[in-house]
DNA sequence: TCTAGATGGCAT
DNA sequence: TGCCATCTAGAA
């Protein structure tokens, strides 16, 4: 007798595990396929995920046994379900979280139940109406489950070998569905009826729909700048009424085919050596424009060459069109796309393929790391310093080293691509654990590297500029505009937190321990460092030159728009940030008017320093390149450095040169400074300095554990004699913690944290120490419902 | 999360 | 005693 350890799909904490059960003699199984099993006391059908195959079983249980076996082939390879565990260990996760990622997407757990009836089977009297129905739900039997008469006479008429049922397990596809807005065909007459008063708003959106007929509700929204109610309103005075309306995504068109461009020497050096290293990883850092995408493309066509596969990921799909056509003409035909817009039916689809070996090239955003190859021998992260591909809420796993794990398992190569590599990437490359290509020249000939200029806040605040815009910038956005040149201003908002801020001498109050910007919490009236947990009181003025101007600081798009309007009421003004792009197509929209001239001016946060590249784009201002300083993050500094180096690079993409001004209260950071003289290796050097001196990543690795529950309670207490436990367990390694801290309540749920700070070498150690502590530790913490997650940042 | 089965109140 | 609404534990 076999034992088979089955995955099922759910994300209940508590039933979160794996599930045995009895391998019936004749099935053949193998790991990686799915099966039906019974499950729960109804026994109720369920798609689980063969995870192993065992021979024998220990524990007392009385076992249920597989019903069938729903596939021919495994859907998921060895290496993808090693790279779950491992996943799993290292991150310390719930199976779902890193088993779901690799299966295909749509929701494998939905079974349909399918009647096959015997061809020349004639009804009888009293059956025809169950016939009827059949044939209504096209012989999808779910309408049964809640009729007792004919559960009984589907029995009857399996017995009798009528009927026969076929499982059939669909993956869930959910259209997109939005909600639209309408006008009511007798609106006219109820207003007049009824002598109906309409408040301005409404009569606004009256007016914007006798033009428009039908219109998305969100559309509405923001063209008319109103809230929901006058909608909801005009609803129940039974003006207009809300309909559903299905959204069809268009997946990715083809493109002409790219032409080869030939390599200068250096991009023919870090080919050759990428192909020809030892190492599992390759870091190529090159200089925005120094042509990465060539060697990326090159690379690839050797792997294809020699019958291997590639992946290529980038930050977010949307926003790198450039690079996909560029692979897409080169490799014609046999590219997948995983677009963020594809719909689950296309994505379903699109995995089919990949799955089937029709395409050599897999692009997308970090999930497609796990993209089903068979023959994978390379896999490339473009922008590799990228935050979206690191451990975060909703990631719990690191996708470059994922990407790192999965060729090691499968003797490829790893290519991590970036103008500014995170800083730890670069450590590893020095230490000699990758190795490491540069790329110091531009591709392009004649292209000039723009001219930066960093403009001091302060000063302009002395010389009674209280205006947003630094006087250099106004001049220099009334050259452009005169000169019909276009102007990106860029507010770099990322991680946006209250930090407070002297307007006057640009001091920011930070925390004594830990070197970063302590967060403001306003209903309290006090400073909290997110790290330590530390407080202090908020000052009315600044303990560094007691100016009374110092508060919590914070600009956001909408306000530079009207302060553009303001003084360029001619230019024609285009804002870009979250709020801008979640429609379908946006981007694309957004990106064309620019590239047509339809657009002076552009205005938007990080998403602008992705990937755009637009020649008559001339100048690019950074409103306030402190903001990014002072997000509450040991990486401040590299985020502020990459940030302006990325958006520093829109401008002057080709011979006619550019400027970027820099505006800042600071003007003398490091980061800023170093960004602006496009020196990556001084500001590494300096950044480790100081990572060193705080023991920040690479000296040390940052384990954040979190505790949440809807009960306040026992949050603290739970987390303490965890805290403490963990401090117990720790053998022979050094182990820095900070108390527990509490976290803002979001949703009504409550939130403590520890961290602990560790060596590197020691990390596996120490998740064996709290995964250890959280087992002993689980049933205090199912008893108080408090759920708890472990980060590792 | 889902639901079989236990529990207990209440009408008959 | 039967019926239903509500609660609760367990999922292999």
């Amino acid at each position: 007798m076999k034992y088979v350890n089955v995955y099922i799909q759910n994300n209940i904490a508590k039933i979160d595990r794996l599930y045995t059960y009895k391998l019936p003699e004749n099935m053949e199984l193998k790991p990686g396929m799915r099966v039906q099993v019974p499950f729960g006391k109804g026994d109720r059908n369920r798609v689980g995920l063969v995870i192993s195959i065992e021979e024998e079983y220990k524990l007392e249980y009385d076992l249920k046994e597989i019903i069938k076996v729903l596939d021919y082939e495994p859907i998921l390879s060895e290496d993808l379900l090693e790279l779950g565990f491992w996943m799993k260990e290292k991150y310390l996760t719930k199976y779902n979280q890193s088993f779901s990622p690799l299966l295909p997407p749509g929701d494998i757990k939905v079974i349909q139940k399918i009647a096959v009836i015997k061809e020349e089977y004639v009804p009888k009297e009293d059956e025809v109406a169950f016939f009827k129905e059949l044939e209504k739900n096209k012989y999808n039997l779910s309408f049964v489950d809640d009729n007792l008469q004919y559960g009984k006479l589907v029995r009857d008429l399996i017995n009798s070998s009528v009927l026969s049922i076929e499982y059939k397990v669909e993956t869930q596809i959910s259209a997109k569905i939005l909600k639209a807005v309408k006008l009511k065909e007798d609106y006219l007459s109820r207003i007049s009826k009824g002598n109906l008063k309409l408040t301005e708003k409404q009569l606004k959106v009256v007016e914007f729909l006798q033009d428009k007929g039908e219109v998305l509700r969100s559309e509405l929204l923001k063209e008319l700048e109103i809230s929901d109610s006058p909608i909801k309103s005009l609803e129940t005075k039974g003006i207009l009424e809300i309909l559903d309306r299905e959204i069809i995504r268009e997946p990715y068109e083809e493109v002409a085919a790219t032409k080869l461009n030939t390599l200068n020497m250096e991009q023919i050096k870090a080919f050759r050596g990428i192909l020809n290293s030892k190492k599992t990883v390759s870091l190529l850092h090159g200089l925005t424009g120094s042509g990465k995408t060539e060697i990326y493309l090159k690379v690839s066509e050797e792997i294809i060459k020699e019958g291997g596969q590639v992946i290529v990921l980038v930050p977010e799909i949307g926003l790198t069109p450039q690079m996909i056509e560029r692979f897409m003409g080169r490799f014609s035909g046999r590219v997948s796309v995983l677009h963020s817009k594809l719909s689950s039916g296309e994505r379903y689809d699109q995995w089919q393929k990949t799955k089937n070996g029709e395409v050599d090239i897999v692009i997308g955003a970090r999930s497609a790391v796990f993209a089903p190859l068979n023959r994978l021998k390379l896999i490339i992260v473009d922008e590799e310093h990228d935050s979206s591909y690191r451990f975060h809420n909703a990631l719990r796993y690191d996708t470059v080293e994922v990407a790192e794990k999965r060729m090691e398992l499968l003797e490829g190569k790893l290519l991590l691509g970036s103008a500014t590599p995170d800083i730890i990437t670069y450590y590893k490359a020095e230490k000699g654990l990758y190795d490491l290509f540069e790329l110091k020249q531009r591709a392009v000939v004649g292209a000039r590297l723009p001219d930066i200029k960093i403009v001091d806040m302060k000063k302009e605040l002395i010389k009674g500029n209280t205006s947003i815009f630094s006087e250099l910038l106004r001049k220099h956005m009334a050259e452009k505009l005169e000169k019909k040149e276009q102007i990106i201003l860029f507010l770099n908002r990322r991680g946006f937190s209250n930090f407070v801020s002297c307007r006057s001498c640009g001091h920011v109050i930070k925390c004594d321990n830990c070197d970063i910007s302590m967060t403001y919490h306003k209903n309290t009236n006090i400073l909290r460092c997110h790290y330590c947990g530390s407080t202090k009181k908020m000052v009315s003025r600044c303990p560094e030159c007691g100016s009374k101007f110092i508060k919590q600081f914070g600009v956001g798009t909408q306000q530079v728009e009207e302060e553009v309007k303001r003084i360029f009421p001619r230019a024609k003004v285009l804002r870009m940030d979250r709020d801008t792009t979640v429609q379908k197509n946006s981007y694309d929209e957004i990106y064309n008017k620019v590239k047509n001239r339809e657009v002076d001016i552009l205005i938007g946060t990080q998403m602008l320093a992705k990937g755009l590249d637009f020649e008559n784009v001339t100048l690019v201002g950074v409103i306030a390149a402190d903001l990014s300083l002072y997000i509450s993050d040991y990486r401040a500094n590299e985020t502020t450095f990459e940030l302006l180096t990325q958006v520093s690079g829109r401008a002057g993409r080709s011979q006619k040169g550019g400027d970027v001004v820099i505006q800042s209260y600071n003007p003398d950071n490091y980061s800023i400074v170093y960004a602006s003289n496009t020196d990556y290796e001084n500001f590494y050097k300096r950044e480790l300095k100081i990572r060193e001196q705080y023991n920040y990543p690479p000296f040390s690795k940052l384990i954040n554990v979190n505790f949440s529950s809807e009960d306040e309670r026992y949050i603290d207490e739970v987390a303490s004699d965890v805290l403490l436990d963990i401090v117990k367990s720790v053998g022979g390694y050094k182990l820095e913690y900070t108390r527990i801290i509490r976290m803002l309540r979001i949703k009504n749920i409550f939130k403590s944290k520890f961290t602990l700070k560790v060596d590197p070498d020691y990390i596996k150690e120490l998740t064996e120490s709290i995964k250890g502590v959280l087992i002993k530790n689980k049933d205090k913490i199912e008893k108080y419902n408090i759920y708890v997650d472990v980060e590792f940042i």
